[in-house]
DNA sequence: CGTTTTCTATCACACCTGTGACATAAACAG
DNA sequence: CTGTTTATGTCACAGGTGTGATAGAAAACG
């Protein structure tokens, strides 16, 4: 029975109770002690490999973003030049794209719902501010990286990142929080919808009404 | 020295201590302790006008519903019809119409706020999923209504319904939690935006390119 | 071997929570 | 007046929290 133990898993693990915690019972039930437990740890464990809740929370709301930026990243690396699809092509690919943010399966919401719970706690701990704004401004940043690739005209670009940007977190929201009245249907059908209303702007060769 | 008071401006008053509890340090803060502080009274005095944590959480819920939705009925009963008005002047209005939902000033932004941290918390506290149901239900009827008095046709209404309320919601996620991201000023612009690219299907006479 | 570091485990303490129970007092009813 | 209801306080208790301190065992090091 060896001892020495990877730190650095064990973080990873003791992070992962914590993100299991926070998505079936609410960031409020998580404690140094739910953690221990859901983890299958001694609270003292957790404390040597953590300073304290506050370092634990940190840890695990980073943790959370990294994923789901990994996760982006790669999907990324596996995107098609829009110049060589379809408009309907591009609105797929891209629907398929930023579904990798939304609560469409069980591990994508659990991993939404824990991070709508931590920028929400995030408002008044001034230890998740830091976290929270880069987490909102990652999402920005990505509408605005597909407003771009979308060629919309520059005098828009800031108001169509935005708004793809709302409806994104709005999706999130709704989906996370009330998963039946918002399905996943209804958060791809509506993601495409809203990106295809983009695109035909985009492509002259679109317009129904020239 | 009355002491026999209003019962239920009481409950009302009480119920403002806790919005403004949990507006300014965030729900987990507020406890019947906190809001005897907070309202001026003695913890006897709470518990003697709501039965318990629980009754006075659901209160507090309903009674911010109930303020939004008493706001967005009275500012409906002063729409004029769509009829009358050119299609730049109907998203102005629209605009204005749900922008009483939106986080724009000081009181606005408290409610937005609240309600966020009441539907978050209502994920895993059974005692508010009605509440939560409803006001999520709300947002969506409403954004149903605007859809259907826009005229566009029914195969895309139920879309757009969800569009629509899905990008209201962000617009108060992203707003009510850092609002110098997400500014007054972007919500009113986002929203006006939205608002008119939905507008354009319903006027013919408003599409530039016949 | 002994020493040191790493890891696990437990105890104790102060603090906060909701709530049951009770006392006190003011206002009203008869 | 007496009795009752309404309202306000206060106390105590069990349960949970983070954390400081400490002990013990196991692995790694010299």
């Amino acid at each position: 029975m060896p001892k020495q133990v990877d730190g650095e898993q064990r973080r990873a693990d003791i992070a992962d109770a914590v993100l299991r915690l926070a998505a079936r019972d609410g960031l409020p039930a998580v404690s140094l002690r739910s953690v221990a437990a859901e983890s299958g740890l001694n609270i003292g464990s957790v404390r040597h490999y953590f300073d304290g809740q506050r370092d634990l929370m940190r840890f695990a709301m980073r943790s959370t973003i990294d994923r789901v930026t990994a996760r982006l990243e790669h999907r990324r690396s596996a995107l098609r030049p829009l110049s060589e699809l379809t408009p309907d092509e591009a609105a797929s690919q891209l629907t398929d794209f930023l579904a990798e943010l939304l609560p469409l399966d069980a591990p994508r919401r659990a991993e939404a719902t824990v991070l709508v719970e931590f920028l929400v706690a995030a408002r008044v701990d001034t230890d998740l501010t830091a976290l929270a704004h880069e987490a909102m401004r990652g999402t920005l940043a990505l509408s605005r990286r597909i407003v771009e690739a979308l060629r919309l005209p520059p005098a828009v670009a800031d108001l169509e990142a935005q708004r793809l940007a709302a409806l994104l977190d709005g999706l999130t929201f709704r989906s996370a929080l009330q998963p039946d009245a918002t399905t996943p249907d209804v958060c791809r059908d509506v993601l495409r919808a809203h990106l295809a209303s983009l695109g035909v702007r985009a492509d002259p060769a679109a317009a129904p009404g020239a």
